[in-house]
DNA sequence: TTGTACGCGTTATCAT
DNA sequence: ATGATAACGCGTACAA
C-alpha cells in the first residue's frame, strides 16, 4: 500500500491543527514547548513515520553531515579495512559516508571529486590513483573550506595538505631487521612501480635497517615490479639469477605480489626455496592456508588509518584545528610473525 | 585560499548583473535565452567554479538521485564486487550510490535503513543481515513509493518483493554433476547456518543431482557450519568419522569455509587426502596460491548480479515496472574448473 | 506557550 | 529575451 501524500511537519501540523513550526520545535525538543504538546507530536510523527527530509535539513544548515571517500578500489582489502575504521567513527558523529571508487583512473577521480562537490559533504578524505599528477579537483574543496584528507596515497612533492599515511617506512625497517637478527645477509628488496611515490619509504626502511646493522647493501638485491604477474615473475628472475650471489631472504612491498614470487620460486624447484624466508606488507587473511607462508607479514592496520583520517577530518571540520595548519599523522606497523 | 562566499546562482546574478532565473535558465541551455547572455554565464560560472547546490536541487525535484545499498560487510568479496555492478550502471544512469553495512547486526541494520530514507533515496538495494526477521524497517520504502530490490540474501518466506538471487541451485547441481562425472559417488555436502535459508537452494541442487543421476543420498554425508572455524572442524570430523563410509568428495557452501576444510583434512594426514576432490562457492582469486587447491568453483558472478539489481531498480523507479509487479530475477552461476 | 515570517539554492510559471 | 515570484521542507528569530 503505498502512501502518496509525504509525510511533511506541514503534514503533521494540519493533522494536529498547529503551527508548523509548533510541530518542528516539539520534535527538536524544545524548551518553551508545553510536554503535552510535545507528547501528542512525537506520537504522531511516530505513528506516522515521519523522517526529517535531509536536503531541506542540509540547505538550511549549509551542511550535509556527509563525509566523502575517494579510493582506488574496494577490491584491495587495505581500502576494504580502512572504511571500517571510517565508517564506525563517521557513524558514531552523526555522520554519513560516501564512498566513490576511482578504479585508479584520473578522469574518474574528477568526476567523483565533482559529484562529492554538487553534494557538498562537509569532509574529503581522499587515496590518490596512481596516475594523479593535477590535483585541481581536490583543491577545489579547500578553496570552499571543506576539509580534505589525504590519506594512504598522497602527493609525493610537500604540497600543503592533511595526511594520514601508514609508517611504511618503519614497517619495512622492522621487517628488514627481523630477517637480519634470524642471521639473514643476502635479503632482496621487491619494490612496486617506481614511478609512484608510494614504496620509496619501503626502500628507505629495508635500507637503513641493513646499514643499521651493518649489512652490505648490493643492488643486485632490489628489483621492481608493479601487480601484473609477469613483471613480478621477471623481477624474482632477476634477483635469483645470479648463482653466487643468491638471496636467502626477500621483502616485498605488497602481499600479493609476494605469493606470486613464492609461487613462481616454488614452481621452478628453487634449491633453496625451504630455506627462503619472505614478508611482505598487508597480512591477508589467507595467509594461514597457504603450504609455504611468508614468516611474517607487516600489517598496516587499515582500520587504524581510516580511523586516523576520520578523527582529523571532523577536527577540521569542527575547527578545532586549522585548515591551513597542516597535519601529518603517522599510523605505525606491526611485524606479525606467522605460525 | 579559502573564499567564503558561496558560489550561488544569487551571486552569480549579482557578479553579471541580470536575475537569477537567467542564470538559471542559461546554465540549463534554455532555448529562450540569447545565445550571447548564455555564453556570459557560463564562462564566468565555470571561472568561478559554480557547483549547483544537490540538496536544493533534491528538495525542488523531490528525488535525490542516490541509490542507497545495505549489505552485511565489505569484507566478503562476494558483496564487494556486486557493488561494482551497481556503482557502474548507477554512475552511467546519474546515479549515486551510498553503501552503508550491517555488519550482520540488525540494529544496524534499522539504523542504516532510517538513515537512508532520511536522505530520501530514490531506490534501495539490500542484502538482509542474518538475523533479520523483522522486516518493517525496509517496508517503509515501499510504504514511501521508494522501491526497494533484495539482492543474493532475501526473506525466506513467500514475501512479496522485488529479487534478484545467483541461481545456487544451478551452481550446486552442476557442481554435484560434475563430481559424480569424474566417478564420485560419495560426496559430502557441507552447508551453511541452518537457521538462515540462503543455503537451502544449494542443499536442493546437491541432492537433485544425485537423485537425477541415481547416486544413493546418504543423510551422513550432511554437515552444516557457520563461519567459525571449529564448528567448520567439528562438521568435518563428523562427515569422515565412518571408515566404511568415506567421502571421496565434497561441495561446500562457501570457499573460505572449505579452505578450512582442506587444510584441517591435510593436517591430520587423511589417508586418502590427495584423492579427495572438492568445489566451493565463491571462485576465490586467491586460489591460484593454494597447494591443494579445490578442483573447481561456483562463480557466483557478483559483479552481474549487482548490476541486474540495479537494472531492475531503476526500472523500478522509472515505473517502467510497476512497484506492485514483484519481479524475481535469477543470475546463473557457472563452475570453473582450475588448474 | 504558540504562531508568523523568512531564508537556505534551485527550478518553473507567469509577467513584462 | 528577461525578470519577478512561488514553491520544495525545515529551523529559528521574533512577535503575539
Amino acid at each position: 500500500m503505498t502512501n502518496n501524500t509525504p509525510v511533511t511537519l506541514k503534514f503533521l501540523a494540519e493533522k494536529l491543527k498547529m503551527s508548523v513550526s509548533t510541530v518542528s520545535k516539539s520534535l527538536n525538543n524544545y524548551p518553551t514547548i508545553n510536554a503535552y504538546t510535545k507528547q501528542r507530536v512525537q506520537e504522531m510523527a511516530r505513528e506516522l513515520h515521519f523522517m526529517p527530509n535531509k536536503s531541506a535539513i542540509n540547505l538550511k544548515e549549509k551542511r550535509s553531515r556527509i563525509i566523502g571517500v575517494i579510493l582506488p578500489n574496494l577490491l584491495d582489502h587495505f581500502f576494504t579495512r580502512s572504511i571500517y575504521g571510517v565508517e564506525q567513527f563517521a557513524t558514531q558523529n552523526g555522520y554519513n559516508v560516501i564512498i566513490s571508487q576511482s578504479h585508479d583512473d584520473p578522469k574518474k577521480e574528477i568526476q567523483s571529486a565533482n559529484m562529492l562537490l554538487r553534494s557538498r559533504v562537509d569532509g574529503l578524505i581522499v587515496a590518490i590513483s596512481k596516475q594523479t599528477q593535477d590535483f585541481s579537483h581536490l583543491d577545489q574543496f579547500e578553496q570552499m573550506g571543506t576539509p580534505v584528507v589525504y590519506y594512504t596515497r598522497n602527493p609525493s612533492f610537500n604540497l600543503n595538505c592533511h595526511k594520514v599515511l601508514g609508517n611504511t617506512f618503519q614497517g619495512c625497517y622492522d621487517a628488514t631487521k627481523f630477517l637480519i637478527d634470524r642471521g639473514h645477509s643476502k635479503i632482496a628488496y621487491l619494490g612496486g612501480p617506481k614511478m609512484t611515490n608510494f614504496t620509496h619509504d619501503r626502500f628507505n626502511g629495508y635500507i637503513n635497517a641493513l646499514k643499521d646493522n651493518e649489512v652490505p647493501f648490493s643492488a643486485k638485491f632490489v628489483a621492481y615490479t608493479d601487480f601484473d604477474k609477469e613483471n613480478t615473475i621477471a623481477a624474482i628472475k632477476n634477483l635469483f639469477a645470479d648463482p653466487d650471489h643468491m638471496p636467502t631472504a626477500l621483502v616485498a612491498f605488497k602481499e600479493p605480489i609476494l605469493f606470486d614470487a613464492i609461487k613462481y620460486l616454488k614452481s621452478i624447484n628453487h634449491p633453496n626455496f625451504n630455506k627462503i624466508e619472505s614478508i611482505g606488507f598487508g597480512n591477508n587473511a589467507f595467509i594461514g592456508y597457504l603450504d609455504s607462508p611468508p614468516i611474517a607479514s607487516i600489517e598496516e592496520n587499515p582500520e587504524s588509518v581510516g580511523e586516523n583520517a576520520i578523527k582529523l577530518l571532523l577536527q577540521l571540520i569542527n575547527k578545532e584545528i586549522d585548515i591551513e595548519n597542516y597535519q601529518k599523522v603517522m599510523v605505525d606497523c606491526k611485524l606479525v610473525v606467522h605460525g
